[in-house]
DNA sequence: CCAAAGCTGTCACTCGGTGTCAGAATAGAC
DNA sequence: GTCTATTCTGACACCGAGTGACAGCTTTGG
């Protein structure tokens, strides 16, 4: 059985509810749009909205976000001996490459900009992946890192990827991420062994 | 009138509100800490604990958040010509020499590592002083930094922060936090004209 | 002493989120 | 095709964070 009917109607459940979600908030704001809306509008009751998202908010990050397994499996794959800042740099910019920028995607930013709650989510999901990622630079085969240093190297690329969001927000959409991220990781550097 | 009886008493309350709330949240936990509960401990009301703090979470960062004012205004304080990343270095360095390590500031800095919301919430005020030091830079009189390296300097300085404060933590309040900071801007640096 | 301004408790309300339950729909075994 | 265990759903009741409105008390300044 590679993929059951039920799991199939519930991913597209899923996607249906961010996707009505998304466009109300767009539309009206994200605190002046009620979950009970949004569920109505999908045709569902506001108990089974919770039953796809734990919060309001994360009906937002579904098609935007990280994983940390994602980045911990892809920086497993970079050879042992690379500078961990290079490392970062190579998996995160991977995973740039991925992100079709559709006009669904930037209003899905822009919405986050205006949304100091939403912010603080994304934050708060970003952390958990950190911790993740952190512990692996932290025992990485070859060169130790001590806890602090694993810390900032995490603290530093996320703060790069931030950069690089509010830049492309500004630009409407149109600079390239990519590019964009390739600076912010020449411009700001974790160095060791110094 | 340089000190009406009026705001003593205001302000007196309130460091006592933030008080026993910081005590019940290292007691019980912070979700498991109802408002309601914080005030009557207090001899207040809830209706009247939403008078001193706007939400539940802010009551935790009285003692330990920075102004975007204070940051800015040290900023203007330094030399022109100097490079920002060692302005923001020394202005920072001077906040960090002010906090002398209680065993409340301890208490205050473990609850809010194990609350994954009072995270979200110091990160959504931390916003609103990043934008401001980012515009400060942006405006510099000198070298005119664009908008993304701007940005990127002041993510790049909280994401120092954030990792003394983890590493601090670990070391159980005893590590000097300007040699971290210290350490951390040395090992992170975002160097201009590159 | 008197009026304006500030602080307080009380009540009522909205909204995000959770526990529970009973019924409908579905998956897989026969 | 039928039966049973599992899953999904709406309905209902509930809790806690936050807000608006109002009435009464205290402080401030003249």
């Amino acid at each position: 059985m590679p993929e059951g009917l039920r799991e199939r109607t519930r991913r597209a459940v899923r996607a249906e509810l961010a996707d009505v979600a998304i466009d109300l908030f767009a539309r009206q704001g994200f605190e002046e749009t009620t979950v009970d809306e949004i569920a109505r509008a999908a045709g569902l009751t506001k108990r089974s909205f919770f039953r796809y998202f734990p919060t309001k908010e994360d009906a937002v990050f579904d098609s935007i976000d990280v994983t940390g397994e994602n980045v911990v499996a892809a920086l497993g794959a970079r050879p042992a001996e690379e500078d961990p800042w290079t490392s970062l740099q190579h998996v995160l910019r991977h995973w740039q490459e991925e992100i079709h920028a559709s006009e669904r995607t930037l209003a899905t930013h822009r919405l986050i900009e205006a949304t100091p709650a939403l912010g603080g989510r994304l934050h708060q999901r970003r952390t958990e992946w950190r911790r993740r990622v952190s512990d692996a630079l932290h025992d990485r085969p070859g060169a130790g890192l001590d806890a602090f240093t694993a810390d900032l190297l995490t603290n530093a690329a996320t703060a790069v990827l931030d950069a690089v969001s509010a830049e492309w927000l500004r630009s409407g959409g149109t600079a390239d991420r990519v590019t964009l991220l390739e600076r912010g990781f020449s411009l700001a550097r974790v160095r060791l062994g110094d």
